[in-house]
DNA sequence: TATAAATGTGACAACCTTGTCATATGGAGC
DNA sequence: GCTCCATATGACAAGGTTGTCACATTTATA
């Protein structure tokens, strides 16, 4: 985690230094990120950065922990076991906030997306987990709703879960990050997957 | 493409240096693709290799076309419009390949994952061309079965593909290259995600 | 205002990677 | 053996990146 000192700073330039890390992250995976860019960008001198964090690394954590606040800010209730509704319009719903998290962030979720392509990240014993843990909450919702008769019991929690994981993943990639793409276009695409999910298509 | 004087090389030589930089590109991501760590185990001396590669575009350049002649070898007949199945077993004959593919050239397969997760390889024109591509020779395949009354037509074919694709890709990531996951398992993984798009989760 | 502590600063050493080039070697044809 | 051409070789220049450090400046405290 970043030193005092960083945490120390006027907004203004905490924001200043944020934007330019988010901007790098966005552009370069992990690995590839160049310190000496985003010193350039947030017209820190180079020293400065090394007063602020330790180093990449310390530059990694924060990051995580920042975008993680903001998605759980964004997201909130809507993983939350009180909220009482079947799984599917849960995930719409889940789906949607992504369209708006991309559209109020569109540079942080440009920068939260490059990060799962870097080895870093695909190497983390943390992601591994965060993974695991998102497959599992899904799962959790979907056997909630085999028991209460509304998913068949036969299908695979687990496999439905990834499976929509994987689509939210690949609608947020291609199109969230669209500027072409509107809100009912998306809610279109997102009800068709919900259709062949709930009858399937034979 | 490589220089004539790489292809007049014994095939000793030749297959020394396609095996470092398999192994190289199954590493790294091909941003970050070390010539130093492949001559050095490919065992040929640096200026050999600009000798026989422009630059490391032109071993990229290389690359894909190995890696896709192996695959139309290995694949093959099942993308032919000859085969006449239905889309939905055809697709489970085209995951199983893959595991067999994936048991038979484990470093190459290693190395075209990882080729997928460079910025180099998603910002090429020609990448977006091919993943149109795959959707299309799905769709196509999906759209006669519609026709034939075997898939409901309004269920949209280019959406399913995407999911099929999408699928199939994270079986190749996550089970294919784990050396404990053996044939059965994967054939029973595939069969319950097919169980799951005939008849619908509900 | 004086002093100490915290923070800011940027030149620079150390390191790494790429692609080049002058020179060495090998073999085919005469 | 001689000449020519293809191929082999590795030291090195050029360029880029990281993290450090000695010194400057600002802020807090007495």
């Amino acid at each position: 985690m970043p030193n005092q000192t960083f945490f120390n700073l006027p907004t203004e330039k905490h924001d200043r230094i944020m934007d330019a890390i988010i901007k790098e992250l966005g552009i370069h995976t992990y690995e590839h990120v160049n310190l000496s860019n985003i010193v350039r960008d947030s017209g820190i001198p180079r020293g400065s950065f090394y007063q602020y964090f330790k180093d990449k690394d310390d530059l990694y954590q924060y990051f995580m922990s920042y975008i993680g606040k903001k998605k759980i800010e964004h997201w909130g209730a809507l993983y939350s076991n009180e909220l009482n509704i079947p799984f599917l319009d849960r995930y719409y719903q889940i789906c949607l906030k992504g369209f708006t998290f991309a559209k109020k962030y569109p540079e942080l979720m440009k920068a939260g997306q490059k990060i799962m392509d870097s080895d870093y990240f695909k190497n983390s014993e943390l992601t591994k987990y965060a993974l695991k843990t998102a497959n599992l909450i899904f799962s959790s919702f979907i056997i909630k709703d085999q028991e209460l008769g509304l998913i068949r019991k036969d299908a695979n929690p687990s496999m439905i879960a990834a499976l929509l994981l994987d689509f939210m993943n690949r609608i947020t990639l291609e199109e969230y990050m669209n500027t072409n793409v509107d809100l009912p276009s998306i809610e279109e695409k997102i009800g068709q997957l919900i259709e062949i999910f709930k009858k399937g298509i034979e």
